[in-house]
DNA sequence: CTAATTGAGTAAAACGTTTTACCGCTCCTA
DNA sequence: TAGGAGCGGTAAAACGTTTTACTCAATTAG
């Protein structure tokens, strides 16, 4: 099966020197200042000509740390995955510390096996990014190995988590707000099947936008769709035959669908209907019309995820804590003024 | 600074129920069919209650397999890379084999680490997709454990490695034929900085179809950017001062940025400029108008590269091998013909 | 001249598994 | 009733490090 011949060890470079173990390993490891210049010198040029790489295996058993944490995200081909990660790299790379990716995607059968080999074992901590995961896995994934843990994009009431949060309840309002200032009273809302508990926040935000400005909540325009781009053409269909003159969608994503599916019914941006994102992925800057969404500060929670993740693996016994993040709406060309 | 007790051993499991370790090892692993039904219930229960969970460097040391592979990237942030990691995906854990991502982005200085820590010694195989990645780092991947390997997105001349790529050349011709067909010949190209092999055949395939048309190549109009949105936008401030018809982009994401350029130019696409993108991401199909682009195999890509690499796995003194993979022009809406 | 110190190095335990080779018992078969 | 076959199980080696506690010689201090 394996074809290849046995890779050099510690030993091999010890014996190549004529000397022992030991002094191998300390030299490696920039611990033998008490060894003679000669005999490091040596040693490192066995390490060279003998091409000796340290077994990852045996050095994680024996002293049994890594400096390595794991981030998990349901869906690599969503862009707000795919800065978080860039985030979390950007906060953690610079302290020594260095992430690992696991991209769940449509596999969450395998979940428990990644839990099992990967995750813990070889993390010293997880950020949780995956706002789709049932209380069951994330249970498992804290207990399994009492793994230190951040959850991010997703809420738990039990309180026995670590958790960066956004202001959800205000981002829905200024969603809101923004449109119904606008003279918008028939909003479309697209939601994606599942409401999550952060989600649920938000949708609160919209309500209380519209309880503030005495408009009735428009029930009738809550549509359901998939949480990509599919899922906004999808909702067009559905929303073209309303009175609606405002789209709100659940992400950037589902946002760009909807542009499409406008476009498709020769429907104008903001002309006929202006149209509200979520995240502020880097793309949105670039359609046409530029669309205005709210922006998570998602670098800040790349850097607190990680800098709360290093105070619960420097001291396990710390407090739970959650932080809430700010967010900002970015107003641009796809919201419009209703004209009566 | 380890807070955590010592975690459950199998030791601890074998002594719980009065058994040795040799019987939980082969009953945990389902290689204990010779057990009594009595013992492996008691063994699983054990299990659940001490909340065991084999240490991953201990099972790494001593059957010194694991069934993960590595996937270096450039860049999470770009679609197509994260399709392919997506694709790996699929082509790979239905085999049992799990693939682990290492986005390198801006990281290039920690690359040397990320080798030494990670990917040789836990990774089995490497699917290598970092067409900037220089000579040296490929080689240094490669030597310093002769890890199987597989080069795709980047071609290599030495003949030391596996590869699947396009077939740049003929996508190249397929984009610049298309264009010329339709009566352009004032043809802007948009390029990154630096030309990867890859880049470098496939503008052959651009000069090719010109000659073929006898056309002369437009060299004036070749225009160097970002490998982004940005880098679109960027170049079409230069191509606008010019008499060209239609714009071929590097990618998608650059032809985006294009879109969002001509835009604020109040030009139209296709009536002032006919547009080509490449690599058909997701997002193609959502754009107004949809952006007329070359398909890569990606799913195949995946597929053939997981395959190619598990037969390395098996077998590393196989001869090395490369696939070349066809690619289709995609025509939809942001080319047509010009108008004179 | 003896005792303590330093310098350069080593032997062996420990980490937690998997795997190989065995063991003893009971039951069947010839 | 001897000799295999199952059955249910165990002991111990091996994987490649790091770390702890030594050893031995040479030098220095008193």
């Amino acid at each position: 099966m394996n074809g290849a011949s046995k890779s050099t060890t510690i030993r091999d470079v010890a014996q190549y020197v004529g000397i022992s173990v030991t002094a191998v390993s300390q030299i490696l490891n920039g611990k033998g200042d008490r060894f003679s210049d000669e005999t490091i010198r040596k040693v490192q040029e066995a390490q060279r000509v003998l091409n000796y790489h340290p077994n990852f295996y045996a050095r994680g058993l024996v002293g049994q740390r890594s400096n390595s944490i794991g981030i998990v995200i349901p869906n690599i081909m969503n862009p707000f995955f795919a800065s978080l990660v860039l985030s979390v790299e950007n906060a953690a790379i610079p302290k020594g510390i260095f992430p690992q990716v696991f991209s769940v995607n449509g596999f969450h059968e395998n979940i428990d096996y990644f839990i099992e080999q990967f995750i813990s074992g070889t993390q010293k901590g997880l950020i949780l990014a995956a706002p789709g995961a049932s209380q069951e896995i994330v249970d498992k994934l804290a207990i399994s190995n009492s793994l230190p843990m951040v959850l991010t994009d997703q809420a738990d009431l039990s309180g026995n988590y670590d958790m960066v949060l956004i202001d959800e309840l205000k981002a829905g309002e200024l969603i809101a707000s923004h449109l119904l200032d606008l003279g918008h009273t028939r909003i479309a809302i697209v939601l994606p099947f599942g409401l999550t508990l952060n989600l649920k926040h938000r949708f609160d935000g919209y309500k209380l936008a519209f309880k503030l400005h005495h408009v009735a909540v428009p029930l009738d325009l809550v549509f359901q769709s998939n949480f990509d781009p599919s899922g906004g053409v999808d909702a067009v269909e559905r929303i073209v035959e309303t009175d609606a003159t405002a789209i709100i969608a659940i992400n950037d994503d589902v946002a760009i669908g909807i542009y499409r599916g406008l476009s498709a019914h020769h429907k104008s941006i903001p002309d006929d209907y202006s149209v509200v994102g979520f995240d502020n992925i880097n793309l949105t800057n670039y359609l046409t019309p530029r669309l205005t969404t709210v922006e998570q500060p998602i670098d800040k929670i790349g850097e607190q995820a990680v800098q709360m993740l290093v105070g619960k693996m420097t001291d396990p016994t710390a407090e739970h804590q959650s932080v809430i993040l700010d967010v900002k709406l970015k107003i641009r060309d796809s919201t419009k003024k209703l004209e009566m």
